[in-house]
DNA sequence: AGATTATCTGAACGCGCGTTCAATACAATC
DNA sequence: GATTGTATTGAACGCGCGTTCAGATAATCT
Protein backbone atom coordinates (compact mmCIF):
# COMPACT_ATOMS: atom_id res chain seq x y z
CA UNK A 1 0.00 0.00 0.00
CA UNK A 2 1.40 3.26 -0.95
CA UNK A 3 -0.86 6.35 -1.57
CA UNK A 4 -3.87 7.03 0.66
CA UNK A 5 -7.29 8.23 -1.64
CA UNK A 6 -7.34 11.90 -1.32
CA UNK A 7 -3.33 12.55 -0.01
CA UNK A 8 -1.70 15.43 -2.18
CA UNK A 9 1.56 17.25 -1.52
CA UNK A 10 -0.78 20.27 -0.71
CA UNK A 11 -2.54 18.88 2.34
CA UNK A 12 0.25 17.18 3.60
CA UNK A 13 3.09 19.60 3.53
CA UNK A 14 1.18 22.33 5.00
CA UNK A 15 0.23 19.31 7.66
CA UNK A 16 4.02 18.17 8.23
CA UNK A 17 4.66 22.54 9.26
CA UNK A 18 2.16 22.38 11.04
CA UNK A 19 2.83 19.19 13.29
CA UNK A 20 6.32 20.21 13.62
CA UNK A 21 5.43 23.51 15.14
CA UNK A 22 3.14 21.98 17.21
CA UNK A 23 5.49 19.29 18.55
CA UNK A 24 8.56 21.68 18.46
CA UNK A 25 7.05 24.41 20.77
CA UNK A 26 5.56 22.09 23.36
CA UNK A 27 8.59 18.82 23.52
CA UNK A 28 11.55 20.35 21.83
CA UNK A 29 13.57 20.36 18.90
CA UNK A 30 16.18 18.05 19.80
CA UNK A 31 12.91 15.81 21.95
CA UNK A 32 11.29 15.60 19.44
CA UNK A 33 11.59 12.78 16.74
CA UNK A 34 11.01 12.65 12.76
CA UNK A 35 9.16 9.46 13.12
CA UNK A 36 6.83 11.34 16.21
CA UNK A 37 6.06 13.82 13.39
CA UNK A 38 5.08 11.60 11.05
CA UNK A 39 2.94 9.42 12.71
CA UNK A 40 1.07 12.40 13.87
CA UNK A 41 0.59 13.84 10.13
CA UNK A 42 -0.46 9.96 9.30
CA UNK A 43 2.40 8.97 6.72
CA UNK A 44 5.86 7.16 7.73
CA UNK A 45 9.05 9.16 8.69
CA UNK A 46 10.40 8.85 4.79
CA UNK A 47 7.61 10.76 3.31
CA UNK A 48 8.84 13.85 5.58
CA UNK A 49 11.71 14.28 3.16
CA UNK A 50 9.76 14.89 -0.08
CA UNK A 51 8.70 18.14 1.79
CA UNK A 52 12.10 18.90 3.67
CA UNK A 53 15.48 17.99 3.25
CA UNK A 54 16.40 17.73 6.98
CA UNK A 55 15.30 18.32 10.31
CA UNK A 56 16.83 21.62 11.24
CA UNK A 57 15.68 23.13 7.96
CA UNK A 58 12.52 21.93 8.80
CA UNK A 59 12.91 24.17 11.83
CA UNK A 60 14.30 26.70 10.11
CA UNK A 61 11.65 27.11 7.15
CA UNK A 62 9.18 27.60 10.76
CA UNK A 63 11.09 30.35 12.17
CA UNK A 64 11.89 31.87 8.63
CA UNK A 65 8.26 31.96 8.14
CA UNK A 66 7.47 33.47 11.37
CA UNK A 67 9.52 36.00 11.26
CA UNK A 68 8.35 37.41 7.70
CA UNK A 69 4.93 36.95 8.82
CA UNK A 70 5.90 39.39 12.07
CA UNK A 71 7.49 41.56 9.93
CA UNK A 72 5.50 41.91 7.62
CA UNK A 73 2.16 41.67 9.93
CA UNK A 74 3.48 44.95 11.56
CA UNK A 75 4.38 46.47 8.52
CA UNK A 76 0.94 46.12 7.53
CA UNK A 77 -0.57 48.19 10.33
CA UNK A 78 -1.53 51.71 9.62
CA UNK A 79 1.13 54.41 10.96
CA UNK A 80 -0.35 56.16 13.91
CA UNK A 81 0.17 59.94 14.39
CA UNK A 82 3.37 60.24 15.98
CA UNK A 83 5.46 58.45 18.16
CA UNK A 84 2.79 57.60 21.43
CA UNK A 85 0.34 56.44 18.78
CA UNK A 86 2.64 54.45 16.84
CA UNK A 87 4.19 52.70 20.35
CA UNK A 88 0.17 52.18 21.56
CA UNK A 89 -0.16 50.42 18.06
CA UNK A 90 3.20 48.73 18.70
CA UNK A 91 2.40 47.30 21.99
CA UNK A 92 -1.02 45.64 21.03
CA UNK A 93 -0.10 44.30 17.72
CA UNK A 94 2.86 43.12 19.48
CA UNK A 95 0.74 41.31 22.10
CA UNK A 96 -2.01 40.44 20.03
CA UNK A 97 0.12 38.75 17.05
CA UNK A 98 1.78 36.67 20.24
CA UNK A 99 -0.86 35.58 21.54
CA UNK A 100 -2.44 34.28 18.22
CA UNK A 101 1.06 32.52 17.60
CA UNK A 102 2.19 31.40 20.72
CA UNK A 103 4.26 28.19 19.30
CA UNK A 104 5.47 29.87 16.71
CA UNK A 105 6.79 32.38 19.13
CA UNK A 106 8.22 29.79 21.67
CA UNK A 107 10.00 28.36 19.22
CA UNK A 108 11.87 31.52 17.64
CA UNK A 109 12.74 32.33 20.79
CA UNK A 110 13.70 28.85 21.96
CA UNK A 111 14.94 27.12 19.45
CA UNK A 112 17.84 29.40 17.66
CA UNK A 113 20.78 27.40 18.73
CA UNK A 114 19.86 24.07 17.18
CA UNK A 115 20.46 25.88 14.12
CA UNK A 116 23.73 26.18 11.90
CA UNK A 117 25.61 29.49 11.87
CA UNK A 118 24.12 30.49 8.58
CA UNK A 119 20.54 30.11 9.59
CA UNK A 120 20.84 30.93 12.60
CA UNK A 121 22.24 34.33 11.60
CA UNK A 122 18.99 35.06 8.80
CA UNK A 123 16.77 34.83 12.11
CA UNK A 124 19.06 36.82 13.97
CA UNK A 125 18.72 39.70 11.28
CA UNK A 126 15.44 39.62 10.85
CA UNK A 127 14.82 39.86 14.76
CA UNK A 128 16.99 43.09 14.72
CA UNK A 129 14.89 44.43 11.72
CA UNK A 130 12.03 44.09 14.18
CA UNK A 131 13.75 45.16 17.08
CA UNK A 132 14.79 48.35 15.28
CA UNK A 133 11.19 48.67 14.25
CA UNK A 134 10.39 49.89 18.18
CA UNK A 135 13.92 51.23 18.75
CA UNK A 136 13.02 53.70 15.64
CA UNK A 137 9.47 55.17 17.81
CA UNK A 138 11.45 55.50 20.46
CA UNK A 139 14.20 57.50 18.94
CA UNK A 140 11.75 59.82 17.36
CA UNK A 141 9.59 60.29 20.23
CA UNK A 142 12.56 60.81 22.33
CA UNK A 143 13.85 63.63 19.13
CA UNK A 144 10.25 65.08 19.99
CA UNK A 145 10.51 64.95 23.58
CA UNK A 146 7.55 62.86 24.13
CA UNK A 147 9.61 60.30 25.82
CA UNK A 148 12.37 59.78 27.96
CA UNK A 149 14.37 57.28 27.41
CA UNK A 150 18.13 57.09 28.58
CA UNK A 151 19.27 54.34 26.47
CA UNK A 152 16.55 53.64 23.65
CA UNK A 153 18.26 49.72 21.96
CA UNK A 154 17.72 48.50 25.91
CA UNK A 155 14.81 50.15 26.38
CA UNK A 156 13.00 48.62 23.19
CA UNK A 157 14.75 45.46 24.28
CA UNK A 158 13.24 45.38 27.55
CA UNK A 159 9.95 46.32 26.25
CA UNK A 160 9.58 43.79 23.93
CA UNK A 161 10.90 41.06 26.60
CA UNK A 162 8.14 42.58 28.75
CA UNK A 163 5.39 42.14 26.21
CA UNK A 164 6.39 38.55 24.75
CA UNK A 165 6.62 37.65 28.24
CA UNK A 166 2.73 37.70 27.95
CA UNK A 167 2.75 33.75 26.18
CA UNK A 168 4.06 32.67 28.84
CA UNK A 169 0.76 33.09 31.48
CA UNK A 170 -2.01 34.16 29.32
CA UNK A 171 -4.84 31.56 29.20
CA UNK A 172 -8.10 32.36 26.83
CA UNK A 173 -10.76 32.42 29.15
CA UNK A 174 -9.12 33.11 32.02
CA UNK A 175 -9.36 36.29 34.27
CA UNK A 176 -8.47 38.76 31.51
CA UNK A 177 -9.32 38.75 27.82
CA UNK A 178 -6.94 40.14 25.04
CA UNK A 179 -7.81 43.85 25.12
CA UNK A 180 -7.97 44.06 29.22
CA UNK A 181 -3.96 42.95 28.70
CA UNK A 182 -2.98 45.20 26.45
CA UNK A 183 -4.56 48.09 28.21
CA UNK A 184 -2.18 47.11 31.35
CA UNK A 185 0.39 46.52 29.27
CA UNK A 186 0.18 49.79 27.63
CA UNK A 187 -0.47 51.44 30.50
CA UNK A 188 3.14 50.30 32.02
CA UNK A 189 4.93 51.11 28.80
CA UNK A 190 3.41 54.23 27.98
CA UNK A 191 4.67 54.91 31.81
CA UNK A 192 8.14 53.62 31.24
CA UNK A 193 9.23 56.35 28.79
CA UNK A 194 6.87 58.80 29.44
CA UNK A 195 9.19 62.20 29.45
CA UNK B 1 42.80 1.59 34.62
CA UNK B 2 39.66 2.60 36.98
CA UNK B 3 40.15 5.75 39.13
CA UNK B 4 42.83 8.13 38.46
CA UNK B 5 45.02 9.23 41.22
CA UNK B 6 43.91 12.21 43.12
CA UNK B 7 40.34 11.91 42.05
CA UNK B 8 37.09 12.12 44.46
CA UNK B 9 33.75 12.28 44.74
CA UNK B 10 33.89 16.06 45.84
CA UNK B 11 35.77 17.37 43.60
CA UNK B 12 33.49 14.99 40.74
CA UNK B 13 30.30 15.49 42.22
CA UNK B 14 30.47 19.41 41.71
CA UNK B 15 32.13 19.41 38.08
CA UNK B 16 29.33 16.87 37.25
CA UNK B 17 26.92 19.61 38.13
CA UNK B 18 28.65 22.37 36.28
CA UNK B 19 29.76 20.59 33.39
CA UNK B 20 26.00 19.71 32.65
CA UNK B 21 24.19 23.19 33.36
CA UNK B 22 26.70 24.38 31.14
CA UNK B 23 25.99 22.17 28.20
CA UNK B 24 22.30 21.83 28.91
CA UNK B 25 22.05 25.86 28.86
CA UNK B 26 24.18 25.75 25.74
CA UNK B 27 23.10 23.08 23.69
CA UNK B 28 19.79 22.22 25.45
CA UNK B 29 18.90 19.36 27.58
CA UNK B 30 17.47 16.93 25.20
CA UNK B 31 20.71 17.31 22.55
CA UNK B 32 23.21 16.62 25.41
CA UNK B 33 24.33 12.89 26.16
CA UNK B 34 25.78 11.53 29.11
CA UNK B 35 28.64 10.65 27.47
CA UNK B 36 29.12 14.11 26.33
CA UNK B 37 28.73 15.62 29.91
CA UNK B 38 31.13 12.36 30.65
CA UNK B 39 33.62 13.36 28.32
CA UNK B 40 33.84 17.18 29.65
CA UNK B 41 34.27 15.81 33.08
CA UNK B 42 36.81 13.57 32.25
CA UNK B 43 35.24 10.38 33.04
CA UNK B 44 33.08 7.40 31.70
CA UNK B 45 29.53 7.39 30.73
CA UNK B 46 28.81 5.15 33.89
CA UNK B 47 30.83 6.89 36.53
CA UNK B 48 27.83 9.79 35.99
CA UNK B 49 25.13 7.21 37.58
CA UNK B 50 27.46 7.36 40.94
CA UNK B 51 26.14 10.87 41.30
CA UNK B 52 22.41 10.78 39.90
CA UNK B 53 19.70 8.56 39.21
CA UNK B 54 19.45 9.82 35.86
CA UNK B 55 19.22 12.35 33.72
CA UNK B 56 16.38 13.91 34.62
CA UNK B 57 17.15 14.24 38.03
CA UNK B 58 20.11 15.89 37.25
CA UNK B 59 18.66 18.61 35.66
CA UNK B 60 15.81 18.80 38.12
CA UNK B 61 18.83 19.39 41.05
CA UNK B 62 20.18 21.99 39.17
CA UNK B 63 16.70 24.18 38.45
CA UNK B 64 15.72 23.32 42.27
CA UNK B 65 19.26 24.26 43.49
CA UNK B 66 19.40 27.19 41.19
CA UNK B 67 15.70 28.07 42.45
CA UNK B 68 16.72 27.66 46.63
CA UNK B 69 20.01 30.47 45.92
CA UNK B 70 17.37 32.31 44.19
CA UNK B 71 15.06 32.89 47.23
CA UNK B 72 17.79 32.09 49.57
CA UNK B 73 19.81 35.32 47.83
CA UNK B 74 16.35 37.95 47.86
CA UNK B 75 15.65 36.91 51.42
CA UNK B 76 19.32 37.97 52.46
CA UNK B 77 18.57 41.19 50.89
CA UNK B 78 18.66 43.95 53.81
CA UNK B 79 14.26 44.90 53.21
CA UNK B 80 14.50 48.45 51.90
CA UNK B 81 12.54 51.54 53.86
CA UNK B 82 9.01 51.43 51.98
CA UNK B 83 7.82 49.98 49.09
CA UNK B 84 9.79 52.44 46.51
CA UNK B 85 13.12 51.35 47.84
CA UNK B 86 12.17 47.67 48.15
CA UNK B 87 11.35 47.32 44.43
CA UNK B 88 14.59 48.98 43.45
CA UNK B 89 16.34 46.70 45.83
CA UNK B 90 14.50 44.03 43.85
CA UNK B 91 15.19 45.38 40.57
CA UNK B 92 18.62 45.79 40.90
CA UNK B 93 19.08 42.39 42.62
CA UNK B 94 17.33 40.79 39.88
CA UNK B 95 19.85 42.21 37.29
CA UNK B 96 22.95 41.06 39.17
CA UNK B 97 21.88 37.40 40.50
CA UNK B 98 20.60 36.93 36.88
CA UNK B 99 23.92 38.21 35.30
CA UNK B 100 26.08 36.16 37.10
CA UNK B 101 23.64 32.98 36.84
CA UNK B 102 23.38 33.31 33.25
CA UNK B 103 23.42 29.84 32.60
CA UNK B 104 21.20 28.46 35.40
CA UNK B 105 18.48 31.00 34.69
CA UNK B 106 18.34 30.20 31.05
CA UNK B 107 17.70 26.56 31.83
CA UNK B 108 15.32 27.93 34.41
CA UNK B 109 13.14 29.29 31.63
CA UNK B 110 13.56 27.19 28.99
CA UNK B 111 14.15 23.64 29.88
CA UNK B 112 11.41 22.70 32.80
CA UNK B 113 9.00 20.98 30.11
CA UNK B 114 11.92 18.08 30.35
CA UNK B 115 10.52 17.30 33.82
CA UNK B 116 8.24 15.08 34.79
CA UNK B 117 4.44 16.32 36.05
CA UNK B 118 5.99 15.83 40.02
CA UNK B 119 9.55 17.80 39.54
CA UNK B 120 7.48 20.56 37.43
CA UNK B 121 5.29 21.35 39.80
CA UNK B 122 7.98 21.91 42.46
CA UNK B 123 9.89 24.32 40.10
CA UNK B 124 7.06 25.93 39.15
CA UNK B 125 5.79 26.76 43.12
CA UNK B 126 9.18 27.83 43.51
CA UNK B 127 9.09 29.94 40.93
CA UNK B 128 5.68 31.75 41.88
CA UNK B 129 7.54 32.38 45.33
CA UNK B 130 9.62 34.70 43.78
CA UNK B 131 6.58 36.17 41.68
CA UNK B 132 4.64 36.36 44.66
CA UNK B 133 7.78 38.41 46.50
CA UNK B 134 7.73 41.24 44.09
CA UNK B 135 3.86 41.13 44.00
CA UNK B 136 3.87 41.89 47.44
CA UNK B 137 5.84 44.73 47.04
CA UNK B 138 4.24 46.33 44.79
CA UNK B 139 0.74 45.78 46.05
CA UNK B 140 2.22 47.43 49.59
CA UNK B 141 3.01 50.09 47.05
CA UNK B 142 -0.59 50.48 46.03
CA UNK B 143 -2.04 50.46 48.87
CA UNK B 144 0.54 53.46 50.22
CA UNK B 145 -0.54 55.16 47.12
CA UNK B 146 3.12 55.20 45.71
CA UNK B 147 2.34 53.05 42.68
CA UNK B 148 -0.49 52.70 40.46
CA UNK B 149 -0.52 49.12 38.61
CA UNK B 150 -3.88 48.27 37.34
CA UNK B 151 -3.23 44.43 38.07
CA UNK B 152 -0.05 43.57 40.48
CA UNK B 153 -0.09 40.40 39.69
CA UNK B 154 0.31 40.87 35.79
CA UNK B 155 2.68 44.19 36.58
CA UNK B 156 5.01 41.49 38.45
CA UNK B 157 4.94 39.21 35.75
CA UNK B 158 6.09 42.20 32.89
CA UNK B 159 8.60 43.30 35.17
CA UNK B 160 10.26 39.85 35.92
CA UNK B 161 9.79 39.51 31.91
CA UNK B 162 11.70 42.45 31.60
CA UNK B 163 14.34 41.98 33.65
CA UNK B 164 15.40 38.49 32.88
CA UNK B 165 15.53 39.53 29.49
CA UNK B 166 18.77 41.37 30.14
CA UNK B 167 20.43 37.84 30.33
CA UNK B 168 19.86 37.83 26.70
CA UNK B 169 21.82 40.48 25.36
CA UNK B 170 24.28 41.32 27.94
CA UNK B 171 27.87 41.03 26.87
CA UNK B 172 30.95 41.40 29.90
CA UNK B 173 32.87 43.88 28.48
CA UNK B 174 30.22 45.43 26.18
CA UNK B 175 29.07 49.04 25.97
CA UNK B 176 27.32 49.29 29.03
CA UNK B 177 28.71 47.56 32.69
CA UNK B 178 26.50 46.19 34.95
CA UNK B 179 25.39 49.15 37.65
CA UNK B 180 24.49 50.99 34.20
CA UNK B 181 21.85 48.48 32.87
CA UNK B 182 20.63 48.13 36.52
CA UNK B 183 20.08 52.09 36.33
CA UNK B 184 18.33 51.86 32.90
CA UNK B 185 15.94 49.15 34.18
CA UNK B 186 14.95 50.88 37.70
CA UNK B 187 14.29 53.84 35.52
CA UNK B 188 11.90 52.31 33.05
CA UNK B 189 10.45 49.81 35.89
CA UNK B 190 10.11 52.94 38.66
CA UNK B 191 8.06 55.13 36.15
CA UNK B 192 5.74 51.79 34.90
CA UNK B 193 4.66 51.40 37.93
CA UNK B 194 4.70 55.07 39.23
CA UNK B 195 1.11 56.49 40.43
C1' DA C 1 -6.19 1.59 -22.28
C1' DG C 2 -1.54 2.41 -21.52
C1' DA C 3 2.22 5.25 -20.06
C1' DT C 4 3.81 8.65 -16.98
C1' DT C 5 4.26 11.20 -12.87
C1' DA C 6 3.49 12.37 -8.05
C1' DT C 7 3.09 10.51 -3.63
C1' DC C 8 4.03 7.33 -0.19
C1' DT C 9 5.52 2.76 2.05
C1' DG C 10 8.44 -0.31 4.47
C1' DA C 11 12.66 -1.92 5.27
C1' DA C 12 17.19 -1.03 6.02
C1' DC C 13 21.76 1.67 7.15
C1' DG C 14 25.02 2.87 10.85
C1' DC C 15 25.07 5.26 14.92
C1' DG C 16 24.47 7.08 19.45
C1' DC C 17 21.33 7.00 23.18
C1' DG C 18 20.38 6.15 28.66
C1' DT C 19 21.43 2.86 31.70
C1' DT C 20 23.44 -1.38 34.09
C1' DC C 21 27.05 -4.07 36.03
C1' DA C 22 30.98 -7.14 36.80
C1' DA C 23 35.69 -6.27 37.08
C1' DT C 24 39.36 -3.31 38.61
C1' DA C 25 42.40 0.17 40.57
C1' DC C 26 43.41 3.11 44.04
C1' DA C 27 43.16 5.10 49.07
C1' DA C 28 42.51 4.38 53.70
C1' DT C 29 42.73 1.46 57.56
C1' DC C 30 44.52 -2.04 60.35
C1' DG D 1 51.57 -5.64 53.79
C1' DA D 2 47.04 -7.45 53.79
C1' DT D 3 42.23 -6.04 53.92
C1' DT D 4 38.44 -3.20 53.11
C1' DG D 5 35.68 0.23 50.84
C1' DT D 6 35.17 3.78 47.40
C1' DA D 7 35.57 5.52 42.76
C1' DT D 8 35.83 4.24 38.26
C1' DT D 9 36.23 1.58 33.90
C1' DG D 10 34.73 -0.68 29.81
C1' DA D 11 31.73 -3.47 27.72
C1' DA D 12 27.23 -4.58 26.94
C1' DC D 13 21.84 -4.17 26.72
C1' DG D 14 17.91 -2.94 23.75
C1' DC D 15 16.19 0.86 21.53
C1' DG D 16 15.22 4.80 18.71
C1' DC D 17 17.48 8.14 15.94
C1' DG D 18 17.94 10.79 11.01
C1' DT D 19 18.17 9.53 6.60
C1' DT D 20 18.03 6.75 2.13
C1' DC D 21 15.86 4.18 -1.42
C1' DA D 22 13.76 0.57 -4.28
C1' DG D 23 9.22 -0.61 -4.98
C1' DA D 24 4.14 0.05 -4.88
C1' DT D 25 0.01 2.67 -5.61
C1' DA D 26 -3.06 6.31 -7.16
C1' DA D 27 -3.91 10.21 -10.08
C1' DT D 28 -3.13 12.32 -14.48
C1' DC D 29 -2.11 12.61 -19.25
C1' DT D 30 -2.04 10.95 -24.10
Amino acid sequence: MARKTGSHSEITGPRIRAVARSLFARYGFAAVSMRQIAAEVGVQAGALYLYTPDKETLLFELLKAHMDELLAAWDAVPAGDGPLARLEAFVRFHIRFNLDRAEAVFLSYMELRNLGPENFAVIEGLRRDYETRLETILRDGVVEGLFAAPDSKVASLAIIAMLTGVTTWYREGGRLDRDAVGDIYWDMVRKAVAA
